[in-house]
DNA sequence: CTTTTGACTGATCGATCGGTCAGTCCCCCC
DNA sequence: GGGGGGACTGACCGATCGATCAGTCAAAAG
């Protein structure tokens, strides 16, 4: 058990953390189904093995690729206190907001690729502790709604799933979205647009209107 | 060619049929590497070489499996023109076309997760006439914005990708999102009040907004 | 009748799958 | 020096993969 070879100051990585790049790479390129072993070994430099010694059986590495996964999250700035800037406007800040996430997104490709992968394939097992991730959000709309920010009609789980849904769903299908109706154009400049307009749909949608029902 | 054995005046399914529908369903639920030739010829009680025989090869009945799928939806009546309610809210009616949306996804199953598998495993064949599948609604958006009833610096393209995003992620992942805050009730119920929610911030924010920038 | 055509089956092909195992190497401890 | 332990390799296992093919059968064509 422990680290392998004791690691050269953890400066090389060692063949098992290479093992577990290479598989999350894959598995977040194929699916479960669509990476082989050997071809994990062939991607790696390494014998299938070396695969199985360190981690058994396929499943068990799929689940070691993703517990790191939630780790890299964890550990992420993403999920940081964030600070708002005071003088920005509401638009702003919710556009900003949005692109960080979606920046995030595009930084870890395996991210949203995995979590789809394995809602597909029926994966029930727990990806994280969602409740943990998403509280410091849901704070920060209740904290807007006290501020008299953002209506207090609004269900905040729900205004949450929607902005989030929002920048997960542009981020997968962008591309495909740029090729459609934006084709030749700037794909970042396109998102930001994007991101620009649905937050002052949304920033205005959703505060406190001047007409209360 | 031709229809084989010249159907029993077309009530009783072909084994032709049988095999894309069951096909269809496999492809849909497990993929396509995760969908074994075995697999289906046992789901639709027939044998391997008869699969073979009328589809040739795995990629072959997968492309079949997706043009009969395109036909269902270009027959559907999601694609047929609606003639919205003269006398119904514009919040309302934003709700109501995506509930229909929904719907549509809901009883249709197979097309939602079909196109996940094919944009994971990087199927970029075209999937459907993207243009012509969008443009009634495209034209719907601008007629609202001639109207005056929605916003003229809204980018017509941007704002429909960001409607249907929302209704194609909430379809998805509604089972996850009720879990995760809202355990034990009833999932239409919950849906109703999402798409009640996201259309009152949508169209509030996509109006005409009496305070012009 | 005979011939032909196409749906259909079951056996079988070579390749590849996940997983196992004996054996080698090398570092560390006594 | 010698022995124990973990990293590591390459050959190998049975199972399953997609695909092929000879052959059966029934209906249509001649």
């Amino acid at each position: 058990m422990s680290v392998p070879t004791p690691a050269l100051d953890g400066s090389e990585t060692s063949a098992r953390e290479s093992i577990l790049d290479h598989a999350c790479r894959l598995f977040a390129e194929h699916g479960f189904s669509g990476t082989s072993m050997r071809a994990l070994a062939r991607a790696a430099q390494t014998s299938q093995g070396l695969i199985h010694h360190h981690f058994g059986t396929k499943s068990r590495l799929y689940k070691a690729v993703r517990t790191q996964l939630i780790e890299r999250l964890a550990n992420s700035e993403l999920l940081r206190p964030h600070v708002p800037d005071p003088g920005l406007d509401p638009v702003e800040e919710l556009s900003e907001a949005m692109q960080r996430y979606a920046d995030f997104l595009e930084q870890n490709p395996e991210f949203l690729r995995l979590a789809t992968w394995a809602r597909l394939e029926g994966d029930h097992e727990p990806w994280a502790n969602h409740e943990a991730m998403l509280s410091p959000m849901t704070d920060a709309l209740h904290a807007l709604q006290d501020a008299g920010l953002l209506r207090r009609d609004l269900d905040v789980n729900l205004h949450m799933s929607m902005i989030g849904g929002i920048v997960e769903h542009w981020v997968a299908h962008r591309q495909m979205y740029a090729a459609s109706f934006a084709p030749g154009q700037s794909l970042t400049s396109l998102t930001s647009r994007y991101f620009a307009q649905v937050a002052r749909v949304i920033a205005h949608g959703a505060s406190m209107s001047p007409e209360s029902p």
